[in-house]
DNA sequence: CTGAAAGCGCTAACAT
DNA sequence: ATGTTAGCGCTTTCAG
C-alpha cells in the first residue's frame, strides 16, 4: 500500500535498480524492450516516477532556484517590474527543469529584530527557521539588491550557494545582471533640458529601506544607500538636468507617486517637469496632477522609467525609459545554466531605449 | 575543503552524530553543555548547519508546498488577486518554515500539446519534464482552479500529494478554500436594482481557458465551463438583475476592462450600468467611460469585485465587494499544517461584504 | 542524556 | 547492455 519504489519496479520487471534509474533517467545505454518492460512495470505498480528526494540527496541537486524576494522594496509582489521580472524568470528556469522557490526575506540589517524576552521556558530552539538558511537550493537569484550584510546573504554564503544579483550592489563573486539606468536618465534628462525645462522635480525611489518618504533634504540626500537611485540621479545630471526637489517615496507604487505629486505640485515654485524613477511612480504622478486639475503635459511633464504597460492612464503615453525585462529573466536563466555546468556566468549590462510618450511638452 | 558534513561535527565536538543531529533540531533531550559544545565545534568548522537533502531525505519531508499557477487564469503574476492571494500564502507558510514553490501550469487539457514530430534521433527522452511530476513538495496548492483532467493535476494525485483549492471547482478529497460570491453578487444586483437601473452589462472572468474575449451569444453563454463565472451570474440575477448583455475577458486585467467597457458603451442601448467580476475589470470600464466622455456614475454606474486597492482611478472609490485575502492566505496555511500533521483539513468559506463607493447611482 | 546502527530512495562507479 | 556495490547526509529507533 505504500508507495513503490525503484526497487520495487525493478523487481516486478526483473531488472536491477540501476537499469530500472536509467530507463527513467535516459542518462545512459539501455536496450529499448528493457526499458519498456521496466515502464510497463511501472505502469502496473502505479509508480509515478523516482522520488525527488531520493534523487536529490544522491545527485547533491536540489533543482530549486532560490529567489530572494524583497530585497529592498518591501512587498515585491505589488511591484509591477518586480512581478514581470519574476514571471519572466520563472517561465525561463521551468525550461531547464528547474524550479523558483520563493523566499521572503527576513529581518535583515536595516530594522533589527525586536528585543528579545528573557526566556524562562524552552531551550533556545530556532525561533523562526530562515529559509534561505534552511532551504534546499542550487542557485539563489537577488532581486532587487539588498544589504551584503543581510542575514539571508550571510546564510547563503556560509552554504556556498552561489548568488545571482539582478539589479543589486556588486557584491563581490557575484554575477549581475543589470540596465544601463544612468544613460536612460541621461536621454530623459537630455529629452526635457532640450525641451527647455529647468524647474525640474524627481521623485526617487527609496535610498534605503527605512521606509522614509517626504522631500529629501540636503542631509538626506548624503544618505543615499542604494547605488540604483544615486545612479539615476547622476544620470539626469549628466542629461543636463538638476532636480531642484527630490522627493523620496517608501515604495515604488501608484499610491506613492500620487502623494509625491500632491506634495511637489502644491508647494512654492511648482515644477514644470517630474521625473520618476518608476512608471508606476508617474503613473501616480500624473494621476497626482490631474486631480490638481493641472494638464500633462500643458502645465507639467511627466516621465517614468521601466515602459511597463500602464492601462490605468487611458490614451496617455507615458515617456520614459524601456527596459528588457523579459531578456533580464532569461539572461538570468542562462546564468544559472552556467552555474549549475560549474562555469562561471558573466555579468550582462543592458541597454535601454528612450521612449517618448504624450506626457512630455515645451513648458508653458 | 569540501562542505564539512554532520559527522565531522560530531567528530570534532567528540559526540555521535546522534547527539549532535539533536544539537540543531532541538528535537530530544540535550544537554546544554553538550549543545553548546557542538554548537562550537560547528561554528569552528563554518558548517552551515544540517544539509536539506540528507534531511529531506531521512523524514521524508521536503518542507516546499507548490503552486500551481495559471490553472485557469493566464498569467497569474498580472492579476491583482492572485498576487496578493499568493503574497498571504507566502508570509502564512514562511512563518510554518516552509517554502513555496512555484509551478508553472504545463500545457492542460484546454490546448494539446502541439503534435510530436517522429524522431529519428535520441530514445524517447522526457522532453519538457514537468515540474509538478518532478519536484519534491508536499502540498499542492491550486490557485484558481484547473481542470481535474489537468496533466499537472493528474500527475499530482499518481504521486499522492495532497491538493488544496482555492477557488477552484470542487474536486473530489481536496479541501477548498473558497468565498460566498453568489451572495456578493446578489448584494450587487440588489443595490443596483434599488437604485433602478434595469439595463445592465456584465463583464465577466473567463469562461474557459480557451482565452476567448467579446460579447457572448447564447451559445457561447451555455459553455461557461467556470463555476465561479456561473455563481456570479446567477447571483446577480438572485439580487434582481438579469444582465442584457455579457461580455466575457481572456484575462482579469484592466485592459481587458478597457475594450470591453468601450465595445458595451459604443453600441445600441448603451447599458447604464456595468458588473464587472473584478477590480481590475471594472477600473478599465471606469477609464473607458471616461474615455467615451461619460460621466460616473452620472451616466454610467460601474461595480467591480475583490476590494483590491485601485489607485489608478483618482479620487474614484469603486463600489466593490470585498474579500478576505489576507484571511485567504491564512487559512490555506492552516490547511497545510492540518495536512502535514496528518489530519484531514476541513474546507472553508468566507464571507463577503458590499462597499458602496462613488461609482454607483441612480441612472439619469 | 548519549551512542550505535539502520536505512530513507536513489544514482554513479565499476565490474561483468 | 545490465548487474553489483556503495554511499549521498541525515534522523530515528533502540540500547545503554
Amino acid at each position: 500500500m505504500a508507495r513503490p519504489t525503484l526497487a520495487d519496479v525493478a523487481r516486478s520487471a526483473g531488472v536491477s535498480v540501476s537499469t530500472a534509474s536509467l530507463a527513467f533517467s535516459g542518462a545512459g545505454p539501455i536496450a529499448e524492450p528493457t526499458r519498456e518492460r521496466v515502464l510497463a512495470a511501472a505502469a502496473e505498480l502505479d509508480y509515478a516516477g523516482p522520488n525527488p528526494l531520493g534523487r536529490q540527496l544522491r545527485s547533491g541537486r536540489s533543482g530549486i532556484v532560490g529567489v530572494l524576494l524583497g530585497g529592498v522594496l518591501g512587498r515585491s509582489f505589488r511591484e509591477p517590474v518586480a512581478v514581470q521580472t519574476l514571471d519572466g524568470l520563472v517561465s525561463t528556469l521551468a525550461e531547464l527543469g528547474l524550479g523558483v522557490l520563493l523566499l521572503p526575506a527576513g529581518r535583515g540589517t536595516g530594522a533589527p529584530p525586536p528585543p528579545t524576552e528573557t526566556r524562562t521556558d524552552a531551550p533556545a530552539a530556532a525561533a523562526v527557521p530562515n529559509l534561505a538558511a534552511t532551504a534546499a537550493m542550487d542557485v539563489a537569484v537577488l532581486l532587487w539588491g539588498a544589504n551584503p550584510a543581510d542575514e539571508d546573504l550571510i546564510a547563503l554564503s556560509r552554504r556556498d550557494v552561489p548568488v545571482i544579483n539582478v539589479e543589486g550592489p556588486a557584491i563581490a563573486g557575484n554575477a549581475t545582471v543589470s540596465i544601463n539606468d544612468r544613460d536612460g536618465f541621461a536621454q530623459l534628462g537630455a529629452h526635457l533640458a532640450s525641451l527647455g525645462h529647468t524647474r525640474v522635480a524627481a521623485v526617487t525611489l527609496p535610498f534605503d529601506r527605512s521606509r522614509t518618504s517626504g522631500i529629501a533634504d540636503a542631509e538626506r540626500l548624503g544618505q543615499i544607500k542604494l547605488d540604483i537611485v544615486r545612479r539615476r540621479l547622476e544620470g539626469l545630471r549628466e542629461g543636463g538636468v538638476d532636480p531642484v526637489t527630490v522627493y523620496e517615496v517608501a515604495y515604488s507604487q501608484v499610491e506613492q507617486g500620487v502623494e509625491a505629486g500632491k506634495t511637489l505640485l502644491s508647494g512654492p515654485d511648482r515644477p514644470t517637469a517630474i521625473v520618476a524613477q518608476s512608471d508606476a511612480l508617474a503613473a501616480g504622478v500624473v494621476i497626482a496632477a490631474r486631480e490638481l486639475g493641472l494638464d500633462v503635459p500643458g502645465d507639467l511633464s511627466v516621465t517614468g522609467f521601466d515602459g511597463i504597460d500602464l492601462p490605468w492612464l487611458g490614451e496617455t503615453v507615458l515617456t520614459t525609459v524601456v527596459q528588457p525585462l523579459a531578456e533580464k529573466g532569461a539572461a538570468v536563466g542562462r546564468m544559472v545554466e552556467a552555474l549549475l555546468a560549474g562555469s562561471e556566468p558573466e555579468s550582462v549590462t543592458f541597454d535601454v531605449e528612450l521612449r517618448i510618450g504624450t506626457t512630455t511638452a515645451p513648458p508653458r
